[in-house]
DNA sequence: CCTACCGATCGGTAGG
DNA sequence: CCTACCGATCGGTAGG
């Protein structure tokens, strides 16, 4: 996160605000927390920023677009394995979550205090994108790519264990985006059993 | 959580505050919310509570104690076989987060905003609690009842899909906190992918 | 980008 | 359990 040179104030101020928000979480969070931070007065982030939320909707709509933008890819470049295409969409779901883990940690535990109608927008768009793996599973299963399971609890153990990254993830670690997202793999369609 | 009639003052605040925190965040939630909720005044709460903080380290403090009291259980009773070990510590875990998802999710999230002394005690536990699982799944390797994974990455991936059950759980549910584990451990051990 | 300020609300206390 | 109240802090505005 350096090169905050090149970012404009309003940039800087989201970036600052997602830190920020992740550490002590939206509600306790003030303005006057994030003035002090990057050196300004309170009252100067309005002339960037209508409100609070507005600041925690940027945010959240901006990682909610990458995670979008991520699906129609593959989808213009899928094939046909089901497997391959699951395993395209974790690793593209890890590869933005690891690309800045305070904003999926804001994405991920802040929504709540977004006001209507963006809080409704949002649970829109999450539940489509649970939808997506569910019928990606779903295909799986039909093709024989994926064994007779229950669906929709698949898709909340992959999504669960997707979401809980940012928690231990850090960039210094050994394992790469992609090696993350091939070792969960293997252990999501493996498994950790031994084969018998 | 019907039957409050049973529960002493303190009892029914805590649990009406369980859910404020977990609805609001504990940072949003006033001392006002939670007394408005009962129906009492705000500084009458400080007859059975010293602090706001108060609150939010007995919930957190009761949900930690469960889950080791559930260690403990297995340790006493335990096989052999490490996965079998494995599977009772997944359904005890899902069976602790079940029985009270809001009080799961206050534990889960809202602990950060702990204070000192409290905070670190806090994440000792959590991190013991994790090298326990860690430890089981390490043994279960070297006894070949598990195959060489990863043993960090495969615990947190664990974890993980056990800690987001609050977000999908509802006691209404088909399945029972039992047939969850018994599906979770099915998933973790011989995975979604078709045997070849 | 600032100073100066607003009304509202906060956690908590005093005293009964 | 209440009323009455404290100082601190909040998000946000006016005006420059």
């Amino acid at each position: 996160m350096s090169g905050n040179e090149n970012l404009s104030r309003k940039d800087q101020l989201e970036g600052i605000a997602t830190r920020l928000f992740n550490k002590k979480g939206y509600a306790a969070s003030s303005m006057r927390d994030l003035a002090q931070e990057i050196g300004i007065k309170a009252a100067s982030i309005y002339s960037h920023f209508d409100s609070k939320e507005e600041i925690l909707l940027s945010i959240c709509t901006k990682m909610a677009d990458k995670f979008f933008y991520a699906l129609e890819d593959i989808e213009r470049s899928s094939c046909g394995n089901m497997t391959d295409k699951l395993e395209k969409c974790i690793v593209a779901h890890i590869k933005i979550i690891t690309n800045d883990v305070a904003a999926a940690q804001v994405f991920m535990n802040e929504w709540k205090h977004l006001s209507e109608p963006y809080l409704s927008q949002f649970i829109k768009k999450r539940q489509a994108y649970e939808t997506y793996f569910l019928d990606l599973l779903d295909d799986g299963i039909n093709h024989n790519n994926i064994r007779k399971v229950d669906s929709k609890f698949a898709m909340l153990t992959i999504l669960s264990s997707l979401n809980w990254i940012p928690i231990w993830y850090k960039p210094s670690g050994k394992m790469s985006p992609e090696e993350i997202g091939k070792e969960l793999c293997s252990i999501l369609i493996k498994g950790i059993g031994v084969s018998n």
